[in-house]
DNA sequence: ACGCTAGACGCAATGAATTTGCTTTAAAGT
DNA sequence: ACTTTAAAGCAAATTCATTGCGTCTAGCGT
């Protein structure tokens, strides 16, 4: 059990912080435990009582730099709310340290408590749009066929096919969802 | 450049022998390279100047192991071949072995190179299954629709939220995509 | 307010894994 | 067959991971 404040909190702030800053200087893969322990000022012992292994404190690190420290923004309908929270969640998570927080988020996860926290956090933002949206008297998918249609490829995609991957995919993901016109997108797509 | 054949063939067929018997053996989490090694026959600076660390190692033997053996079953439609390959992919990809393998991939992997591989496989099996049903006259989806509807929520729910999936829900998914009557499933699913 | 207790940290020693320079082997090209 | 050169073997040196034990302090009861 973590003691929620005095000593062992200063550890584990000033342990972070380290991470953050030494992934920053040195690069994520260059990480070693002992440095990290040099630069929170604690001995390399502590980290391993604590953490285990460095992947269990990067996937600890990586779980809290993905909490999305905002609500997302109102655009008044439906359509541009999911539009534009598809577009910035592409943007933050496919770029190289956002993958890098995902892997690691899934990495070092004996009990998968981390990952599920991403899944959660997503869940939250899109569960806000929706809710607006109905305030509204506008008809919504559950949460659940967001997470299926939209978040799934996006991830997906990050995770597997990083490559040809833009805000205009994530659009037609959403324009896929919400105007089901068409029965399904072109064979070249 | 790995050499093609003779010895540095011979080198890396017995080290991926080792790594499967000794995974099997001791577990996965158990395994070392010099274990690897002495295994295997060689000297572990081999394992490392060849494949970097422990974790590449892995991808590249979780990679080979992720190949699909055979081509999907043939039932005779759409609809049954994609339900039967996406609960068949479920069920490989959904146990302990099938995520460490994942996770394996995913991980030792610098240029995503695995990863893209893991996704190729998925896309040829479909595409097999899509040009069946293409040449017995059927209307089909392409297989980027197939994989962002069927394939990525399954794959993001096996990384991301283990908990609470079953056959019912990579049917669901399947006839969600061929049989669009109603518009959205429930919300409350 | 004061001491008690248990969990967390520091220190240091031990054992294992990783890295590296140099030598030797054996594919691939001529 | 000879030359070239990537890859493997060997061994020393370095770094990292692990563990036992003493100390400190946050949280708690009196």
């Amino acid at each position: 059990m973590v003691r929620p404040g005095g000593r062992s909190a200063r550890v584990q702030a000033s342990v972070h912080t380290a991470v953050r800053e030494l992934a920053a200087e040195v690069g994520r893969d260059a990480l070693t435990v002992p440095m990290i322990a040099q630069r929170a000022g604690v001995t390399p012992s502590t980290i391993y009582r604590r953490w285990g292994d460095l992947q269990e404190l990067l996937s600890d690190v990586a779980v809290e730099r993905l909490r999305p420290d905002t609500a997302p923004r109102d655009h008044g309908a439906l359509p541009a709310d999911l539009t534009a929270w598809a577009e910035q969640f592409l943007d933050e998570m496919s770029s190289a340290s956002g993958r890098a927080y995902i892997r690691d988020a899934l990495l070092g996860d004996p009990d998968g408590g981390n990952a599920g926290q991403c899944s959660a956090y997503a869940a939250e933002q899109i569960d806000v749009i929706l809710n607006r949206a109905t305030e509204r008297g506008e008809e919504t998918p559950g949460v659940e066929t967001v997470m299926d249609r939209v978040v799934s490829p996006l991830m997906y995609r990050i995770l597997f096919r990083p490559d040809g991957l833009d805000a205009a995919y994530a659009r037609g993901l959403v324009t896929g969802l919400l105007d089901p016109t068409g029965r399904w997108p072109g064979k070249a797509a």
